[in-house]
DNA sequence: CAGTATTGCTTGTATTATGCAAGTATATTA
DNA sequence: TAATATACTTGCATAATACAAGCAATACTG
């Protein structure tokens, strides 16, 4: 899609426009759902996206602030990549995008993010506020 | 991207698989924000999708049951498309992202947008069920 | 009821994004 | 210091999207 941003004033064009690909959700599901913070480490999830493209993809989101890239002292290569209070912002979206793929793809979706997801039904706002918490000290839902 | 359903059993990623683009957002925004329900109205909005595009992406949706197709008795040529069951239940989703990018979007967003998810946010069930059931009786959030 | 306009597409072609394989630069380890 | 690891980049093939035009079916108009 040709990502030159502004089509509209819309608040929801404005969000795609900033994160809606898939990779790019896929690159904040790693972070908050399973605390990957280096290349290499999103670069080995199951959907398997190609190098130049999580490059590419990596540095759109750090342009847009939902990501911030920072140098790592204890291994000059494995730079680190922290999520944002921006990116953050994106949390109770991002469950209740994971509720409604739970619910139409129940029998094949993974038991803990399926149990993970009951919970945060019965009590969003804390249960978002929780992960938030936890992301920002460095944690994520499964860890 | 490459949209050969099944890169994982994720419910994020059965999410992104199903709806996971901008135009397919965008088309569920009209009919959820503005009661659109057929192709020339889709075809009006601010972004401008292409003719091609919005049939493949409406004969997509209709596919993944997300929407529904109908002839019109009143004119034969304006089949009318609504929204599923299964597509009411992004509208939580949808105004979550909504919500996001009225908080970065701020200052362009359109202030009816705005106010309604001031509102929203004062009782999030409790909107998002209303707008449902308006939904499903042919309203929509502006109308 | 014949001609014209409207509507919802399809088709063809150009441009852009994505996917894949290979290569490169820098940092770390043995 | 040689080998390895890591994070990319580059080149090319394929797929998705954008734009313009055309077309068939239906509805309206004189």
């Amino acid at each position: 899609m040709k990502r030159k941003a502004g089509k509209s004033n819309c608040a929801i064009n404005y969000s795609l426009e900033t994160f809606g690909d898939m990779w790019s959700l896929l690159i904040i599901r790693d972070i908050i759902l399973f605390g990957k913070h280096t290349y290499g480490e999103f670069l080995d999830s199951d959907e398997r996206i190609a190098t130049n493209i999580l490059a590419s993809k990596l540095s759109c989101l750090v342009s847009a602030e939902i990501l911030h890239k920072s140098s790592n002292p204890a291994d000059k290569r494995k730079d680190i990549y922290t999520i944002t209070e921006k990116g953050l912002a994106l949390i109770p979206m991002f469950f209740e995008m994971m509720e409604w793929g739970v619910k139409y793809n129940d029998l094949k979706t993974p038991k803990e993010a399926v149990d993970f997801i009951k919970k945060f039904k019965k009590n969003k706002i804390k249960v978002a506020q929780e992960v938030m918490e936890k992301v920002r000290a460095g944690g994520s839902v499964f860890s």
